[in-house]
DNA sequence: AAGTGTGTTAATTTTATGTTAATTTTTGAT
DNA sequence: ATCAAAAATTAACATAAAATTAACACACTT
């Protein structure tokens, strides 16, 4: 199974302890960050699944901060759960128009939080698509875009183009790409690499992919 | 935009009412019950897209009657809010146990429930009648039409296409499609599926339903 | 100029799917 | 309980599409 990221923004140190001990006891992978600024530079680097926000912060609040984290990409594919001591409605009104998927009061109890996070991921849809640059990939709809317009791949091509385009900059020989698309029992020519990265570049256009001679292929970042 | 059911389950008139008439503010579809069993027939034919359930009631308790209702088909695209004054931990985690998706403590605040079910409602897949281009699927009543016209479809057939449509342009394989309609220890061959797959295409139209050779198909929902 | 690695195209092989018909199972009526 | 009809399932074969290979061209290095 995938892994769940998730990121905490609190100004509380000791809450961001006591949040992340308790993720780390269910596979969470955990990020921190100790004010709305650091939170939303975190959200762009780390791309957490989930964010848990405490509404009462100094500088840019938890409201502020969701609705600066709603402007970006990718935001669509998290879910934003507020943490509060202050359960006044006209603060939960305010967090539901920022965005907010739901509502946790504080003192916030460990049990309860898992069994909702769970509770949220069993709803929530797989969508793992990817944006970079001016290309598109999405997993589940087997789909790649160029400037939103659709582009035709075939199973294979598809996979190596997934795997180079979500693991950017990254060289991979073409023994790599065998072994990771076809398995590693499975003997082709690594000629057959190179007709299948032709036809992806036909239809990503020729640059998008950088042969890196002697080595491999990457797909580059920008 | 289509209509949203809801199903409220709760052993206190008042509440029924207080909550039936915050609700009939905003064009939802409401539904009432005054006790478990009540609600397990009114889920049954009524088919609700989100139920609201006092956890509190005499004989069948919420949390049992969530457990019932989850046994019961489609409750899988059915979203189970707890309405309780109790907010005692084991209350709450019983409750997320027997697959609630949240917990509202009473006494309800109209507003904040509201923002609720809306933020959820946009986290939703679409499920029950939805219509895509001419093509128009009706779950309760086990019809599907094209152009507005009644088209034949046998009980396998209905459910498949059913899935495809509510996840458009999502590709599903054969084994997908078989443990979703069949169930995980079903064997059958996938050639079986393709034969369903051509009557569907055979009443709907050809180009609907997409083959992505080596993975699946897809509804195409344009 | 020879050697190496890659690009490109076309030919070939393999595979997945489409399609039909035959068989088995289920359903529903009497 | 029996039978007929409908539906589901399988089997067999045809076909289209994709994967793979082969062959050759080209660029670059030494």
């Amino acid at each position: 199974m995938k892994l769940v990221k998730i990121l905490l923004i609190d100004d509380e140190p000791d809450i961001l302890e006591f949040l992340e001990y308790n993720l780390l006891q269910h596979d969470f992978v955990v990020e921190k960050a100790k004010n709305g600024l650091e939170g939303i530079e975190k959200f762009k680097s780390f791309q957490p699944d989930i964010i848990l926000i405490d509404v009462m912060m100094p500088k840019l609040n938890g409201i502020e901060t969701c609705e600066k984290i709603k402007t970006l990409d990718n935001s669509d594919n998290c879910i934003i759960l507020f943490l509060s001591a202050r359960n006044e409605e006209f603060t939960q009104i305010a967090a539901y128009d920022a965005g907010a998927h739901d509502f946790i009061n504080k003192p916030v109890k460990p049990k309860i939080l898992i069994k909702k996070i769970l509770a949220i991921l069993k709803q929530k849809q797989p969508t793992t698509i990817t944006t970079k640059n001016e290309i598109r990939v999405d997993k589940p709809k087997h789909q790649a875009y160029v400037n939103d317009e659709k582009i035709k791949l075939t199973k294979t091509q598809f996979e190596i183009l997934f795997l180079l385009f979500t693991h950017s900059d990254i060289v991979f020989s073409r023994e790599k790409i065998i072994k990771e698309i076809w398995g590693s029992d499975y003997y082709i020519t690594t000629r057959n690499v190179d007709v299948q990265i032709r036809k992806i570049r036909k239809e990503i256009g020729q640059e998008k992919i950088t042969t890196i001679k002697g080595v491999g292929y990457k797909f580059n970042s920008q």
